[in-house]
RNA sequence: CGGGGCGUAGCGCAGCCUGGUAGCGCACCUGCCUUGGGCGCAGGGGGUCGUAGGUUCAAAUCCUAUCGCCCCGACCA
């Protein structure tokens, strides 16, 4: 039996000072970890005992679809080098040299590393579909960790991979880990959304994610009450109200107006008196990404034309034009494709390149020089169709008006990069959408061929050709799914888990140990919980009551047992940590009582 | 990477401006007391003031460098 005065949990009563969220103040408080560095945490026995009740539950699950394996978290560089991500991981990546000069790196995912096994053992379409899965730590040097265990450097990550033949035995994989997934999450007593993801510019077909929402999240959820419409950020769209045009000025054609010093588009709309919706917006970038090689970094100018009261979404425009990286255009390079300066960048004058030419690099195409001023623009969708509108003149304080997409000015694609706002048209059913802020707790998502082609795995099929299995892989962040129930249930007090990741399901609380009536009647509670197969922590302090209740409401256990006073009465108080209710229950209907309550845990 | 903040006892903080033997609360240890919401009294232990260098008779305090941690930003030209 677990009792509390031999064991190591140090509870505090403040938090440490520069503990924001909830899930880092608690889990600090109630004594499951410690900091170790930024982004590096230790777990200690309550925090331990919680992430093994997780792991089991993903066990058991995962057991129904894979098999589990164990991959080393220290790898060569080779097997990185071979799928192209040795470059592309880039300072993400912990990298080290073992004693003979060799390059290693810490695993920050095991793509790679599953592949490699599957190219080298993997032969017949017999021997497939495989899933193969495990839990194992990840690096990632994250450049600014934060939140406590959200945003870490070490985690751990339930990691799966399954390989088909083809693209419907992939879909098949897919959804048993889609159902896998939901009741994980299930058991672990999250509320969570599934929601369409971005996959990525590497040709994954789909992808979805599980979302915790909460405040302390980093994601951005946008989703529909009414139709159930969900997707992430970088993935959502929506339904735009038609905006009510300028009149046509003059002739019709562009003209030029003198708008000193107005270099904002709050400025400009007030200087025409006209919503920011009529103006034109210029985002300029150089879009980035590593050599084939990884030797060099090639860039191209992509420059954005949106509303004026729209935002950019860089994953959308990066994906689009194919880079890793985009950086906003220095002056220099404003003058030399707009031949103007900042603030009043418009779309008129600049050489848009064909279309066929999105996402090309120059060193690609190399044997073709082009007009050195070629730029890709690209036009968002809520651009289309408008008219009469304000952009700038490239010019040094001066601005169009009457200027209209196509007529006016050209782009090499028109596409939807701009973030989606709280209260626009569901793209489904045109309700309004609402955005949270979310934890990704889990994503599955459709590799392709992107591994297993680029790392030479073979298999022959039925007809004895060589042909390339197709990926998925499927994680899940264990983690964060004690974090977002944290996250999930916690007031000023402390926190309650669901009692199947609860460290304890039930803390039995004797009122005074030096009564030995109390002590050996909660000994016995707690020994006969125990027997039913209950996890069961008796506080045995020698603490004042106050203490015990205090300690008790902040570690997360879902159930206390107080044995008090009314034990004269042969009746203990059962108290339900997350709604504070109370109730009497005769000491010998303990068990019975918990048995309707709960299940057990072992 | 850019900007800001902070490093003083296990935790939370004061002291620094204006240099002169390092303090408070909680926690911890001992004893008494108390026992239904972090109780009371008495006594006690614990700190290279992040690190290195400099200025000075004297540095937690002033200067320089460095390391660490946290926050904001790295879309709206």
């Amino acid at each position: 039996m677990h009792r509390w005065s031999q064991l190591f949990i140090p509870t505090l009563r403040e938090a440490p000072a520069d503990a924001e969220v909830a899930s880092h103040k608690f889990l600090v408080r109630a004594g499951y970890v410690r900091q170790l560095a930024a982004g590096i945490y230790s777990y200690l026995f309550l925090g331990q005992r919680s992430f093994h009740k997780i792991m089991n539950i993903v066990r058991e699950e995962m057991d129904k679809i894979g098999q589990e394996f164990f991959l080393p978290a220290l790898h060569p560089r080779e097997v990185w080098e071979a799928s192209g991500r040795w470059t592309v991981m880039g300072d993400n990546m912990f990298r080290l040299k073992d004693r003979k000069g060799a390059d290693l790196c810490l695993g920050m995912t095991h793509e790679e590393i599953m592949t490699e096994i599957a190219r080298k053992e993997l032969r017949s379409y017999k021997q497939l579909p495989q899933i193969w899965y495990q839990i194992q730590t990840k690096f990632r040097d994250e450049p600014r960790p934060k939140s406590g265990l959200l945003r870490v450097r070490q985690f751990t990550m339930k990691d799966a991979y399954s390989f088909d033949i083809d693209a419907a035995g992939l879909d098949v994989s897919y959804q048993k880990h889609r159902k896998v997934y939901c009741d994980i999450f299930e058991r672990c007593g999250l509320k969570y959304v599934v929601i369409d993801a971005h996959s990525g510019a590497m040709g994954g077909s789909q992808s979805e994610e599980f979302m915790v929402r909460t405040p302390a999240g980093e994601d951005l959820v946008v989703s529909c009450e009414k139709c159930g419409y969900a997707a992430n950020m970088e993935k959502a769209t929506s339904k735009l109200a038609p905006v009510e045009e300028l009149p046509a000025e003059g002739d019709g054609k562009p003209f030029e107006v003198h708008t000193p010093g107005m270099a904002s588009i709050a400025d400009i709309a007030a200087f025409f008196k006209m919503s920011p919706k009529n103006d034109i917006k210029t985002v300029a970038y150089m879009a980035q990404k590593p050599s084939e090689d990884g030797s060099k970094t090639l860039e191209v100018p992509v420059i954005a034309f949106l509303r004026g009261d729209h935002m950019v979404n860089e994953t959308k425009l990066l994906t689009l034009v194919k880079g890793s990286e985009l950086r906003p255009m220095q002056a220099e390079e404003l003058e030399k494709y707009f031949q103007g300066p900042a603030g009043y960048l418009g779309p008129i004058g600049l050489v848009p390149a064909a279309k066929e030419q999105l996402g090309t690099w120059p060193d690609a195409k190399k044997q073709a020089p082009q007009n050195p001023r070629v730029v890709q623009v690209i036009l968002d969708f809520g651009l289309e169709g408008r008219q009469n509108m304000v952009c700038g003149a490239n010019k040094l304080d001066y601005h169009f008006k009457n200027v209209t997409p196509g007529r006016d000015f050209q782009w090499t694609v028109a596409a939807d990069i701009r973030n989606v706002e709280a209260g626009e048209a569901c793209p489904k059913c045109g309700t309004g959408l609402r955005i949270d802020t979310a934890v990704e707790i889990g994503h599955i998502f459709k590799l392709g061929y992107k591994y297993s082609e680029s790392m030479g795995a073979r298999v022959l099929d039925k007809n004895g050709k060589e042909v390339t299995p197709i990926m998925g892989s499927y994680g899940i962040g264990i983690e964060r799914i004690l974090t977002a129930a944290i996250e999930q249930s916690n007031d000023e007090n402390g926190f309650w888990l669901p009692p199947s990741i609860a460290p304890f399901a039930i803390v039995v609380t004797p009122t005074n140990v030096s009564d030995e009536n109390l002590l050996k009647t909660a000994e016995k509670i707690a020994q006969d919980l125990e027997k039913a197969g209950f996890d069961v922590l008796l506080d045995d302090r020698d603490e004042r009551p106050g203490v015990k209740f205090k300690d008790a409401d902040l570690v997360g256990i879902p159930y206390r047992v107080t044995v008090g006073k009314k034990v004269t009465e042969g009746t203990v108080e059962v108290v339900l940590r997350s709604t504070r209710t109370m109730q009497d229950v005769s000491i010998s209907a303990i068990v019975e009582h918990f048995q309707k309550v709960l299940s057990p845990s072992r």
